[in-house]
DNA sequence: CTAGGTTGCGGGTATATGCCCTCATAATGC
DNA sequence: GCATTATGAGGGCATATACCCGCAACCTAG
């Protein structure tokens, strides 16, 4: 048998319900707050890397410019972030507001408990080992 | 230090990010037939699953009706799925065509390379223990 | 300092996804 | 047998995602 014979099950079907399955779980959790999943990991990395451009955001989320400029605008209408200055006139760079820093800690809570309690699903081990596959594919 | 202080990484960013690599790497493979790894995927579980209702169908992909609704005409409008019959009026049933199976058979050693390159990268034992802890999540 | 290439975004188009509401059909209780 | 409930789809709405194209702003050769 040929190693995909043997793997009959499709590690990207796999992968996309596991998402989907992972994701309803944290959205979830965080809908009290009026923010989704990705929406939170979007102001967390913007938090993170401080005023960025639209280009740069892309490709720290390997997400498409066109992807991150339609979820931007959703975000900026509900004022969690706002435009940031810029030397480059074509760059739409942005930045947190003050709204969405406190957004970001209200959440935070319900956030680590559904981390710890997929960690606790994962078992001992299970969830370093998860993030190290997942980085490697 | 909590566990969700040490893991700062979001396991469902990760999730996410890893599924947008990998859908893509399928999606290249599957080009040329002109076909996603999503309606491929939908169309192999249309074929092992016989004529089934939209509802069911939903229930084995874990995907919500409305979103199996719009998925399978995209795939009927392409002519790879077609309308069965069912006893209950209500019921959407739907086969493949005869479209559809070629395509699946012309897809497969494509579909086949990509889990291959994927087993390849995940090395050895990597994608039966990716396999098992998606399942458990 | 201008011409041409490069880069950054937005918009158009399409699929994928979920939630809610409505409608039609079935099943069930009285 | 009819009224009520349950079930199956579909449509509206919103977000998430990618690809392509065009426009505007930058940058660099000459």
């Amino acid at each position: 048998m040929t190693p995909a014979a043997l793997a009959s099950v499709c590690y990207c079907a796999a992968l996309r319900k596991a998402t989907r399955r992972v994701t309803a779980i944290y959205d979830r959790a965080l809908d009290k707050h009026g923010i989704s999943l990705a929406q939170y990991s979007l102001l967390r990395t913007i938090r993170r890397r401080g005023p960025i451009s639209l280009t740069e955001l892309a490709a720290v989320m390997e997400l498409d410019r066109s992807t991150i400029g339609r979820n931007v605008r959703v975000v900026e209408k509900a004022g969690w972030v706002r435009p940031a200055d810029s030397l480059d006139q074509r760059e739409a760079a942005i930045a947190l507001t003050e709204n969405g820093a406190e957004l970001l800690l209200r959440a935070y809570a319900d956030w680590a408990a559904t981390q710890d309690a997929i960690a606790a699903k994962l078992g001992a081990g299970g969830a370093e080992a998860l993030l190290e596959v997942l980085a490697g594919l």
